[in-house]
DNA sequence: GCCAACGTTGGC
DNA sequence: GCCAACGTTGGC
């Protein structure tokens, strides 16, 4: 089992909404390193923090876990949707996605300021300056110290 | 809204 | 294969 951490803009979709519709298809990502995560290393059952990127307060706001393998995401080959790749068949997917479930709210959120002043963290992805991948590893020592905050 | 830090594209 | 131009992310 491995650990997580997907960020989304709360004004596109937040925890709340992930929390009233329980699964959702996460699409969108155009990324090869968050692809290849997405469609070769995640599997059903790891445990995913929700990062709410781009809003007052970022930081982490939620628990959810990987529903489904990588499936190719197939929003690509939608010439109206927002991230449509012309570059991307049916026959040689280029992008892929995963389902993810709501697991819950945290009891409040965990902001990025807190993240990078925690000297336990410093070598954690989110916290590097410049990072700006949309899904990234937790190693399980950091999920552990991250939820004790909580 | 600004802008630093990236990733991608495409000419050469 | 290099690299300048461009687009995007995301904190601030």
């Amino acid at each position: 089992m491995q650990y997580w951490l997907m960020k989304s803009e709360p004004d596109a979709f937040s925890i709340d909404d992930l929390a009233r519709v329980e699964i959702e298809p996460w699409d969108g990502v155009r990324n090869y390193q968050a692809r290849n995560m997405l469609r070769d290393q995640m599997q059903i059952g790891d445990q995913v923090f929700f990062y709410h990127s781009n809003c007052e307060i970022p930081g982490i706001v939620g628990i959810a876990e990987i529903a489904t393998t990588g499936y190719p995401d197939d929003t690509a080959q939608n010439p109206d949707a927002k991230y449509y790749d012309p570059k991307s068949t049916a026959e040689n997917p280029r992008w892929y996605r995963v389902d993810v479930k709501f697991v819950r709210k945290l009891k409040r959120t965990i902001s990025l300021n807190e993240l990078k002043a925690n000297p336990t963290l410093t070598e954690i992805p989110l916290v590097r300056k410049g990072n700006r991948l949309s899904v990234m590893p937790v190693a399980a020592q950091h999920w552990h110290d991250i939820l004790a905050l909580e």
